[in-house]
DNA sequence: AAACGATCCGGACCGAGGTCCGCTTATCGT
DNA sequence: ACGATAAGCGGACCTCGGTCCGGATCGTTT
C-alpha cells in the first residue's frame, strides 16, 4: 500500500526470450504493481493521482523539505484523512513520488541494455550500476533525502531490498565464496542519498571522485587473488 | 548504569610520553568538554544535570524511543524551554546521554593500549576499531538509534567526524595512495548503528558474523596486491 | 550592600504529522 | 433499478517537537 505505483504503468515485459536474464527470484521484491490494492476503488483511485499531482506540483514549488500533507491535502481538494490513508505516512508519500523513476530503474537492471542489465559480467555490472545509481541520486537528491525513512524501516522497504538483492546477486556470482549479503550491504551504504549528498553537496566533492571512490571499493571487494 | 557521569568528567590526560601516540590533526573533533558552554551559570548546570538525570531515568523506565521532551522537563522539575536552550533538540539530548561513553571510546582510541589504541599496525588497529565499535553499538543500540541526526546533519556532527577521521587517518597510514576519506566513509557505513540493528535484531545475524564480515572488509579494502 | 546587565527560566503558543469515527459513495448481486 | 455492504472520505482532534518573550536570577561591579 505505501509504495504502489504512480498509474500503475504496468512495466514492459520483464523477458526477451533472445537475451540474458537474471534469476526470477529478484522480481517480487520489486515495487509492487498493485499487490496491497489490486484494484482501488474509481474514487480512490481518482484522488490518487490528484493527489501525486498535487504533491509535485508542491515539492516543485516550494521544496521536497516544505512540504506539509495538509497542503498537499489542500492542493488537492481531498481532506488530510485521506492523504494519510492512501500513502500511509509522510515518507510513503515521498516514496511514491519517486515511484516512476525507480520502476525505470529497476527495469533497467533486469531487462535493459548491459551492462546494467544481464550479459555482461557480474563486476563490470557492479561498476555500472554504482554509476547509475550516482547519477541518479543526484538527479533527484532533493526527493530522496526528504523520502529518507526512519531507521527501523530503512532497510526493509522494497526499493532498498531490491536493489541490495541486486547486488547481493552480482556479488555471488562474483565471490560465490564471500558473504554476498554482508557485502551487498556495505557497497549500497556508499551510495545512500545522504551520504552522496554530504559528500557533494556539503564538502563540495566533485562527482567524478565519487564515481572513482566506487570503481575503486569495487575493486577492492571483488579482488580475488590471495591477500597479500 | 550506562549513564552515570554527566557533568563533564575531565578526560584522563590523553598522552603519556613514553608510549606512542596519534598525530594531534583529531583531537579538536573530539567531544567538545565546554567549547559551546564555556562556563554554565551555577543554576543552568544545576539544571543541565537534574535533565539529564531524569533523562536517563526516562529512558530507563520507557525506552530511548518513548522519550518525550516535555516529560524529561517535568521529571526534572524544569521548563521545556530550558531543555531546548541547553540540548538544543531532541537528538542533542539523546546525544548528551552518550557522551560519557564517547569519551571514553576516543580515549581508548587516542590513548589506550594496542591494538586499539596507537602502537599496532594500522590495519590491526582497524580490526579492533570495527570489533569495539560493534560491541559499543550493541550496547548502547536503544539510545544510538533514537540519537540518530537528520541527513544533513548525519556526517558533521563531531563525534561521527572524530572516529571517521580516525579511521582515514589508520587507512591513510595502511594505504597511503588510496583514498582514505572515501574508504573510511564506506567502512564507517558498515557500522552504522541502524544497519547493525537491522541485522542483529530485524535480521537475527549473530555478531560474530558481523565481526566476520568487518575482518573480511578490512582485509579485502586493505588489500595491497595487484588486481586479479 | 545595592544596583545593574547578562544570562537564564518557564510555560503559553504554534505548526505539522498522525489518528479516529460518523458520514458518504461506489460497487455488486438480485 | 435498487438496496445492501464494504470501501472511502473528511476534518476535528491529539501529541509532540520547537519557538518566543516577559519576568526572575545570578554574578559582578562599585
Amino acid at each position: 500500500m505505501l509504495y504502489a505505483g504512480f498509474m500503475s504503468a504496468a512495466l514492459p515485459p520483464l523477458s526477451r526470450p533472445q537475451e540474458p536474464v537474471d534469476p526470477p527470484e529478484l522480481l517480487q521484491l520489486g515495487a509492487e504493481p498493485d499487490v496491497d490494492e489490486p484494484c482501488l476503488r474509481a474514487d480512490a483511485a481518482r484522488n490518487r493521482a490528484r493527489l501525486l499531482e498535487a504533491a509535485a506540483r508542491l515539492v516543485a514549488e516550494h521544496g521536497a523539505a516544505g512540504l506539509t500533507m495538509e497542503a498537499v491535502a489542500a492542493a488537492a481538494s481531498v481532506g488530510k484523512g485521506t492523504v494519510f490513508r492512501r500513502f500511509g505516512d509522510r515518507t510513503g508519500l515521498l516514496t511514491a513520488l519517486l515511484d516512476h523513476s525507480e520502476r525505470k530503474f529497476q527495469a533497467a537492471l533486469l531487462a535493459g541494455p548491459a551492462p546494467l542489465g544481464p550479459g555482461a559480467p557480474p563486476v563490470e555490472r557492479l561498476r555500472a550500476f554504482g554509476c547509475a545509481m550516482l547519477r541518479r541520486c543526484v538527479e533527484e537528491m532533493e526527493l530522496q533525502l526528504a523520502a529518507e525513512p526512519s531507521p527501523d524501516r530503512r532497510y526493509t522497504i522494497p526499493p532498498r531490498r531490491f536493489l541490495r538483492g541486486h547486488v547481493a546477486l552480482l556479488l555471488r556470482q562474483a565471490l560465490p565464496d564471500a558473504d554476498g549479503e554482508l557485502l551487498a550491504h556495505t557497497l549500497m551504504a556508499y551510495l545512500d542519498p545522504a551520504l552522496i549528498h554530504h559528500l557533494t553537496a556539503q564538502c563540495g566533492m566533485p562527482l567524478e571522485r565519487l564515481e572513482a571512490g566506487w570503481q575503486d571499493l569495487v575493486s577492492r571487494v571483488t579482488r580475488t587473488d590471495p591477500p597479500g
